[in-house]
DNA sequence: ACCGTTATAGAGACGGATCTCGCTTTGAGA
DNA sequence: TCTCAAAGCGAGATCCGTCTCTATAACGGT
């Protein structure tokens, strides 16, 4: 008995991302998102109460497909070779979708909105948040002698730090830059040193 | 014969410091700017022609201060102690100053304003990016076999990745994030390869 | 055909931030 | 003490984006 929808809140987070390719989190208004679809401002208010709920959406979009994958990818027998598979995802991931990975590896969880998360978005952020670390101590444990700390290092930060440049540059991420993620990757998580103490 | 300043240019740039250790760009305001040295907007207006102009002048500050001392410590007899040196160094300095690191470390260039940046500034800002690149070209040549992609990739975007941890978590950078950097450029640093391409 | 339900539509109220502008203050030299 | 150049001051004009609100459209069922 309803009417059917005309934008679907797919479409429209498709749109954010669309908008996230040329500008800045903090520059995209809803008017812009609109214009993507052709829709005037008031169809996106009626899915997204606010324009922090809209992006909070967005984002987290990303981040839970972005996680998921991730996770397939490390989950190989050999643990190593799925480090490996985890930053080349990484890096395939933000060649696919530039604009995801502009914002979500970029943008971190408060640099996103300027006020607080809609409570319900707050938890399902949360709760991305411990998912990944769970698979990152997950992971870490497979590998005796490598910390938490460590493997988060590998499997996120340094991925990321190769796409961060790459995106603010607007250069590829080539064969090269994936060579320099594999060989830190790779030298990160060789060592099986014994939990070594070290002086301050 | 003129009326004596009372707000410096470089105490303005200091409040926006100030204020962007608690919040993002995007939400700084002149308000709050004015606030922390107890002036009216309008004096601020005196300094700086426009917000962008202002929040650009102070990235400036911070990018330039940065990499003069980072050039410094690369400077070091031995060019593997020198990426070491500023690689710590990278990481003191965000520790000394937490809003310079979260603002100049973690935004680039076209991030932090919306619109383009005035000319003079402009000028500066591709001064000091070609200065970056000319200071890691000239260690990489003192390594044979390191290209340009990979000293800056060990010089800047790694140590960059553990400050853009610690900053977003608020967790501090400690001696195991130092050690997870220095192994990872000693290893990028390691070899004196010869352009090895591998299979993939 | 009509009804109920859910969507779309878009004009404009509202709020907050930037920037302007004329007036005032200050201090050194004449 | 008077003058002048440079600074400070701050009320509010102006702009822009968010969000509201009322009207209208589309569809399935009866």
């Amino acid at each position: 008995m309803p009417r059917p929808p005309k934008y679907s809140s797919e479409q429209i987070l498709d749109a954010v991302i669309h908008v996230l390719r040329r500008s800045p989190v903090s520059a995209l208004s809803i008017a812009m998102v609109a214009d993507v679809i052709g829709a005037p401002s008031g169809s996106i208010y009626h899915r997204f109460p606010s324009r922090d709920s809209l992006v909070a959406s967005a984002w987290l979009r990303s981040g839970e497909g972005f996680h998921s994958h991730l996770a397939a990818s490390l989950a190989a027998p050999d643990p190593r070779h799925g480090a490996l598979g985890a930053a080349a995802y990484t890096l395939d991931w933000a060649r696919r979708r530039p604009g995801e990975a502009a914002f979500f590896l970029l943008n971190s969880r408060s640099e996103v909105t300027g006020s607080e998360w809609p409570t319900e978005l707050a938890r399902r952020a949360t709760r991305l948040g411990n998912d990944i670390t769970d698979t990152v101590r997950t992971f870490a444990r497979r590998l005796p002698g490598v910390s938490v700390a460590r493997a988060r290092f590998a499997l996120l930060d340094v991925p990321q730090a190769a796409v961060r440049r790459a995106v603010s540059t607007g250069s590829a991420l080539d064969a090269e830059v994936q060579q320099l993620v594999e060989d830190t990757v790779t030298s990160l998580l060789a060592q099986a040193e014994p939990v070594t103490r070290m002086a301050s």
